[in-house]
DNA sequence: AATAGTAGGTACCAATAAGGTACTAAGGAG
DNA sequence: CTCCTTAGTACCTTATTGGTACCTACTATT
């Protein structure tokens, strides 16, 4: 999951990157807090991410509460209601998110008819 | 490792960056590529992005190579010699891999300092 | 009144991904 | 002769992820 302070070093800022945002549903969950741009209820963030599990998803968003890079508010009612909002600290990395879906966007196609050209594991 | 369809959906963006670019190492490998703009050898590549295991290197380097964004040249000579090298359409993230480089490089200390007073898995 | 659905988890087990050696090839240096 | 080189591969162990089932207590349907 996330944090391994093993390998921390200047080297590679994107080594330190994994170390620290780590695990694969991290980038979707992030991107998800920042385009909502609100509180989102742990189901509909889940909804909207799918099919990640439940399991991830906490495990993921404990993470980065510990980073404060999201605020997670419990209301002690049944059944239970928890809001997730990003931090001041998380938006920060919108400009870099938004740049990463873009490219995603403009090179999906191109991606997945190499991938199915040069016959990968399906 | 890289590349399952199964659920490349329009809903998210990076959703789909997960299924095709994945794996712990895959922006790591990416932007030492990009950074080398220049054919670079297996064991500099994996020297510079330490501590990966040759193993993880080369299943990201092929699947990389299947989508298209990074070539592999091989010499058969001995010792062999493998040069890889970033694509035109692998330097298409150099913006975004930029970005999210300069956030790390920006926000490691606060991160670290987040993770450690919050006390994580170490 | 008894069941079904709700939301945010946790516990347990299976599947997958990642890591750690050791091994290979042909030649050169010591 | 033995060691060292490089880019892998094979084999095995560990870490991460996924797939159910279960819990709470209230509300709506049957």
């Amino acid at each position: 999951m996330a944090t391994i302070f093993t390998h921390l070093d200047d080297k590679c800022p994107m080594v330190d990157f994994v170390n620290l945002v780590s695990g694969k549903w991290a980038i979707p969950i992030l991107y998800r807090l920042i385009v909502t741009d609100d509180v989102i209820r742990f189901g509909a963030l889940q909804r909207a991410i799918a099919p990640i599990t439940q399991k991830e998803l906490t495990k993921q968003l404990r993470a980065f509460e510990t980073l404060g890079l999201v605020d997670r508010t419990v209301y002690p009612e049944m059944p239970p209601r928890v809001e997730y909002q990003i931090t001041e600290l998380g938006k920060t990395l919108k400009p870099t998110l938004d740049s990463l879906a873009d490219w995603m966007r403009e090179h999906r196609e191109q991606l997945m008819q190499a991938s199915e050209t040069n016959s990968i594991n399906l």
